[in-house]
DNA sequence: GCGTGTGAAAACCTTCACAGCT
DNA sequence: AGCTGTGAAGGTTTTCACACGC
């Protein structure tokens, strides 16, 4: 497949697949193309997600849920070990078989399962407790959903996705370009 | 709020803000700081969101409904008109007081109520449908949450949320910085 | 001949640092 | 005295364009 074809098929231009393959080393063939097979593999294992990475969820309500159930972790590199929360109608059951336990399992199961990342679908409300409760079990990259500013100490990486403000961007091209 | 208020609160610099402001003109007082009541309203009227954007959600599974029932999109100046799917167990129900209709009933909608932008919920098999079904009733802007690339015609916005991807960009940072 | 790999150029974004206003 | 507003510097990312290998 050419870097054309993947640019067309990604939606990225064919000078940066070029560039930002040619960071991982001579992958492709000149006159042919690139094996995406090969290349799939190859960054799969450059991003450490060879085997799956442990993950956990904090909150078990409807976004929490949506990604239990979303398919397709395995593949890409992630393996949900359980979701957590407080509510006693949700705790004991289970979500795409994966178990729904109370919040104060939580740091026992992230030294067992050794586990690297934490999810937080809790309210805002909670958000920065479920911060504080994954950090100190260890947990160092946190992905957030809840739209507040989480305060951690250094060395712990929080990235935030608020849906709200990804609709804003889109209203800010709608005027501009769109 | 001095701009190195602002920065901490939204872990940004203050030269960011303070660049960031100017281009939308004087706003600050020199030695005092900004209003940030008067900086909200100002960007929400620059952004067109002064009075709530009418959105659409194609997918009324886990995530869309996850979606319909976070608060606070009325704050940030969008307001769901529906959410659509295909499934009978699902049409005719109600969801944080949107409801849901079949598919078919979209174009109508978008019309009427002149929805600017449409998120699409569904499987990943699903997606490129909702998202010529979206387009040929004239909404140019869409937030997609399916894996998958879209193909669109020109003139139409896409923004991806790829959940996979910002657990594999965690794993990345982890890595190299954490 | 075709498509990669890559220096060099261009575009873009962030940080610095300080003059100037309140 | 304190904090903004902003040119200029510095850094990063993207695009260009073409020599080189298959």
């Amino acid at each position: 497949m050419s870097s054309e074809e993947i640019a067309a098929a990604t939606g990225v231009t064919a000078a940066q697949v070029r560039k930002d393959l040619s960071f991982l080393g001579s992958l492709g063939t000149r006159g042919v193309g690139y094996q995406v097979e090969g290349l799939r593999d190859l960054i799969m294992r450059q991003l450490g997600l060879a085997e799956s990475l442990p993950v956990v969820i904090v909150g078990a309500g409807n976004l929490g849920t949506a990604l239990a159930n979303y398919r397709g972790f395995g593949q890409r590199g992630f393996r949900f070990v359980a979701l957590y929360d407080v509510s006693p109608s949700r705790i004991g059951t289970s979500i795409n078989g994966i178990p729904v336990r109370h919040v104060d399992r939580l740091p026992a199961d992230v030294q067992a399962e050794e586990v690297a990342i934490g999810v937080i679908t809790t309210p805002a409300e909670a958000a920065q407790q479920a911060a504080d409760l994954l950090t100190s079990a260890g947990v160092r990259s946190i992905l957030n959903f809840a739209p507040v500013t989480l305060k951690v100490s250094r060395g712990v990486t929080v990235r935030y996705v608020d849906l709200a403000v990804e609709l804003q961007i889109l209203a800010y091209y709608r005027l501009r370009v769109g």
